[in-house]
DNA sequence: GCAAAAGTGTTCTTCTTACACCCATGG
DNA sequence: CCATGGGTGTAAGAAGAACACTTTTGC
């Protein structure tokens, strides 16, 4: 797993305060984009990036929508410099405005046919060539998220997972595969301190396995597995305000959770 | 996982008749790959295969010596047209004869500094350049092998894992994170098909197991564990020939095993 | 006061681990 | 005959699954 500095904080991540967006604005830019884009970026080679929110008890991905055409997942390319991990970091930081995101590779796409109904209308364009793209998922917190679409899009939006539309090319088998490689991780390794905000309850958390895995999970039984792992703090205040009788809060233990996401955890959803 | 036909049966294996090595043999042929290789694959991406074998107890990787050079993973280039996993099925073949054979895409390498200290005496050269490279692990039956350099190299032959000797660029890190994803494979699918002969015994199958874990097992829970995976046939038949008591010859039952391939087990070694 | 969610422990079952004795074979 | 490896079963411990009652709160 990639985390872009030693530690699991993400101090520069609320609000949008002194971010770049290092993206093309005009025209000119798209132009020099898709007939020079070669001089930058690695040719036939591009990484797609599954961005998974939690929200309204729903499991969501970040989608972008081309102008004039289908959705699709946000994705970027190589520069001639650049870690392949660096390049999905710049994707990641482009469409949301988080730095400091978990970011996980897990399968690289490289049908010649992956990119089906391809438009030629650039035919001579590096871009409309053949790409293997190398696919990475990645967990945010839904609320600090600032979704921007790059220049080939005019939308960039969440959608709940069970809902999401056709996407282009073979976007959504990569999609349901970064949701299985998510369903494994699960089974060891800490899952939420990118997804919930920073004090959460346990039923939160249990929504989130249970949204995650699209399945029911025992309460007490959740409780106890998950407190087991050691890296939950419990608080002593409770989360007021809902109906019904008040749930503790929780928070991660920022050292344990870490420890456990590069030990790893024996557990099986 | 990979297999190149529907079936784990590999009929094609057997001997060297009718294997067709596609490799270029003289110098003519390796300028032409050196100067013009560009029209025949994608630049920037390459494959290497960590191909696994088992034999005297120990198991093996299959590694190239270059030419006055170190020792380096097999490894090739994709083709315009062909797909990343027949590259993969490419390159086993024409170092191994093999076809048919276990293969699994594990991760891949795209630091800009991975290829440290490449020389650069075709600079100009399509393979000079910088190259993403896309990781395969093979498991494959030793004895069936018959190792081939390709056209950069002198010798083709197998290595102890445990004492393989300085390797290229990142190719030790490769090799290692190919171990790991055997590991853990094992956890979640059957493993010895394509590693063990047809008939073979208990002892046989769990030194297999203990030489990929590097780690010792308890005989009677190991044979426990096996055989309520339900996917071999016990003979009536025992190994002959050996010192000491004569242990009884299993075989894999084709379509259960495949099936728990597919399927994945619940296991944890 | 009632419906809906949350807090909490115990039992049963299953899986995992540890462990020992007898048997066959070659030298 | 003995050293070595192979065949086989059981008992204890750990982990997972099933399960119920009481409390709090808003309406």
């Amino acid at each position: 797993m990639i985390f872009q500095d030693s530690s699991i904080d993400c101090p520069n991540n609320s609000a949008n305060g002194g971010i770049r967006f290092e993206i093309f604005m005009d025209s000119k830019e798209l132009k020099d984009f898709i007939f020079h884009g070669d001089k930058v970026f690695l040719p036939h080679v591009s990484v797609d990036c599954v961005i998974f929110g939690f929200h309204d008890n729903e499991l969501k991905v970040l989608l972008l929508k081309w102008k004039e055409g289908p959705w699709c997942l946000p994705g970027g390319f190589v520069k001639y410099d650049e870690s392949v991990d660096d390049s999905a970091i710049r994707v990641l930081h482009e469409r949301t405005g988080l730095r400091n995101i978990f970011l996980q590779q897990f399968h690289t796409f490289g049908h010649p046919t992956r990119e089906k109904g391809k438009k030629t209308t650039h035919a001579k364009s590096w871009i409309s060539k053949r790409f293997i793209s190398i696919g990475y998922y990645a967990l945010v917190e839904f609320s600090k998220v600032n979704p921007h679409p790059d220049m080939l899009s005019t939308e960039c939006k969440w959608w709940d997972v069970l809902k999401v539309p056709t996407l282009i090319y073979d976007h959504k088998q990569i999609m349901n595969r970064a949701l299985e490689a998510v369903r494994l991780d699960l089974n060891d390794h800490p899952v939420g301190y990118n997804l919930l905000p920073e004090k959460f309850t346990m039923p939160e958390l249990q929504c989130l396995y249970e949204t995650i895995l699209n399945e029911k999970l025992d309460r007490r039984n959740f409780q106890k597995r998950i407190l087991a792992m050691d890296f939950l703090v419990k608080l002593k205040e409770r989360k007021i305000g809902g109906a019904h009788k008040a749930p503790f809060l929780y928070r991660f233990d920022k050292k344990k959770y870490s420890h456990a996401l590069k030990q790893g955890l024996k557990s099986n959803w």
